[in-house]
DNA sequence: CTAGACTTCAAACGGCTGTTTGAAAATTTT
DNA sequence: AAAATTTTCAAACAGCCGTTTGAAGTCTAG
């Protein structure tokens, strides 16, 4: 989609921005670099979007709309049944991220791009994230402090925390463990998934 | 120590550097804005590091050259012990960063910048830290290993990694819980500790 | 086919970037 | 005290930054 012709220019911007985010940061890839990598004029970026910032924000929400629902659907065939785990519960919450990850191109990059938004410590975009999807976020808490009764609220927060930087890490792909030569992109991510439920639902039942 | 006469220019240099690379990241932190903030000429930078890449590196030596002796200080201390749990391991690991966030002015704020080294993709970074300090974690693997022996070694280094990224997020303060505002910084980052342990411990054994 | 709206484009704006320079100042050595 | 060395300083370098402009091009509705 980077430099497809056959995507429009809004489309292509976002792509190669998206890429560039994840690979330099925010500040350090220019709007030079992203309209040159997606093939477009310059002065297109403030036209589409108005500003980099706004382009920031697009990047950002065009992903997280859709994953956030995604979540929110899989909580919801979840979250009522007798029969919920952790497990199930967090299978709800990284299953989506996961299909992201693997599934059109640029989806993988994302989660990096994501991750870089908790290390900036920019307030601004953390308002813009938390406004647009803290409830995400607060909807999953609930279910699992169902889940975790025997948890108090504070003792509670701090392992629900905690589980979020080991997803955000992981998810990124931040770690030392790379894709071993004969395994496939989506065999290594789906290997990480599993890895990442099992120690994380171990440490919030701890 | 970031603008105090008594330091030296190298030391004001390091330092300011330090609260602004944490701050903005090592892009979007100038070389104006490190030695306005250090109150020192601007090609001081130059003429004590030769370069600002040469700069970056010099912040994490400073801090990383003391903590990883402190780690293997310690872990020396416990790893022969028969008596040596998960639990000790991983405080081997986590208080001397601990001990360093609370330490002098500016090192709560290094292991933000730590974590976004992570952030980073910069490989030149990675291979600098890597060749660095890498023996560090290869000997606490080592120590690992020997209190996991039912896990094979690719099951052990997926774990150890979560676990790095879950320690890495948790120090950096990228989380959403606050410190409460009659508890002490002190107070607030020894409950994060404990907390993080006996997560992290949970997992690993899972 | 033409009028109007939408999109693309090259060029330029002021401002900030890391780095270099050579002279001035401060410090240390003789 | 003089000479030599180290450190600081203001100024300038080329180059990239986000944004704006107005004209040229493309598309669509009447």
């Amino acid at each position: 989609m980077r430099d497809n012709p056959q995507f429009s220019t809004r489309q292509r911007i976002l792509g190669a921005a998206e890429e560039l985010f994840a690979e330099r940061g925010f500040a350090a890839a220019s709007l030079r670099q992203v309209t040159a990598a997606a093939k477009v004029n310059l002065a297109a970026v403030n036209y589409h979007f108005g500003s980099k910032n706004n382009l920031i924000e697009e990047v950002f929400r065009r992903r997280l709309d859709e994953l956030s629902q995604r979540r929110l659907e899989r909580l919801a065939d979840v979250a009522q049944s007798e029969s919920t785990t952790l497990e199930t519960l967090l299978d709800a919450f990284i299953t989506p991220a996961l299909e992201l990850s693997l599934d059109r191109e640029g989806g993988s990059v994302f989660m990096r791009v994501l991750a870089r938004a908790f290390a900036e410590h920019n307030s601004n975009l953390r308002r813009f994230l938390s406004k647009n999807y803290g409830y995400v976020l607060k909807d999953f808490a609930v279910a699992f402090a169902r889940l975790l009764p025997q948890l108090d609220k504070e003792e509670l927060y701090w392992r629900l925390d905690i589980a979020v930087g080991a997803l955000t890490y992981a998810m990124a792909d931040f770690g030392m463990i790379q894709r071993r030569s004969g395994e496939s992109e989506r065999a290594h991510r789906e290997n990480m998934a599993k890895h990442l439920i099992h120690f994380t639902a171990a440490g919030l039942r701890a």
